[in-house]
DNA sequence: AGAAATCAGTTGGATATAAAACTAATCCGC
DNA sequence: GCGGATTAGTTTTATATCCAACTGATTTCT
């Protein structure tokens, strides 16, 4: 019902299987920098979100919490920039974790805009277990970078923060 | 209208400055892999999108575009697979890209599930300028991480995506 | 002091992405 | 060859994120 030379699609076309040879040609993408960090991150990131919502919750979670307890009365914009993300991006982060009981947004007496983020006892407590969880991540990567290379893999990443951040 | 000691926000809370200081504890996060990761990837990024917008489209295009480029014939799901995303996100970035004319999406006759993807001749022009577009960022990349540790990183990011994704 | 500029946080609109459910086509095992 | 399992792509739903516009509060300038 279907003979070998239909209509237009008769090129040289059929040669590359593709649709699941899976012997894709990456062109320059191969050995770039920009591609090769999209993709390590996406990978480790989604590594890390497996290992998180064992404990209930996103891997997004877990920087705003070390940060806030680390850094107690921070306010969101600053806890936004130490965290890379735009402040509008954290009002719902931290109406859910408000809400939650994980956070306190309190008001300054010398500011009457900036709240003063800290954590409750149970965000101390989630912070622990979270932290427990991103050790095992970490001791992960670092067993698949090599401990020979991974100070310097770390250096690299933070001066490309800081050049281009 | 709003005496130094008023309601509960009266502890030792008022050291740290921190709503503008900026001297963020980072605490663990300062030295493990997937945070700095984070951050670099965002912060590169970020530098490219603003790059790719004088060519008039978003960074998340160019990966597709060069992948259909250098793989014609290739599958939907093959393509997501080789760019790291779930093949439901490529759905609407291909409809865009079809309707700018910039890709074809040709039926298979062997597989009639499956759609075969090529470049229009302004999908390569277009391919062509985010080329160029990318190699101005990989030098500028390639300028901070330096030449002699360039390779041994893009290697490792390699080894990360092998390992977890 | 008063007006203008700046700043903290929120809101609204847009995009990107993932996961799960779905549809249609194809493959596999007998 | 038939029926169940698998596969390709889409749809739907839910998050995460950015940016621009906005509202009050504060600072700066004169």
């Amino acid at each position: 019902m279907r003979r070998k030379n239909d209509l237009k699609n008769d090129r040289k076309n059929d040669r590359k299987p593709n649709g699941r040879g899976e012997d894709i040609d990456y062109g320059p993408l191969a050995h770039w920098v920009g591609f090769n960090l999209r993709m390590a991150q996406a990978a480790a990131f989604q590594a890390f979100a497996r290992r998180a919502e064992e404990v209930g919750t996103r891997p997004g979670r877990f920087a705003t919490l070390m940060l806030i307890g680390r850094n107690p009365g921070i306010s969101q914009t600053a806890l936004s920039r130490a965290n890379g993300r735009d402040k509008s991006s954290l009002t719902p982060v931290l109406n859910d974790l408000a809400r939650r009981g994980l956070v306190v947004r309190q008001r300054t007496r010398a500011d009457q805009r900036a709240y003063r983020l800290s954590l409750t006892p149970a965000g101390r407590r989630l912070l622990a277990e979270l932290t427990q969880c991103a050790r095992g991540h970490e001791r992960s990567l670092d067993r698949i970078i090599g401990a020979r290379e991974q100070k310097s893999f770390v250096r690299v990443l933070k001066r490309i923060v800081a050049a281009m951040g």
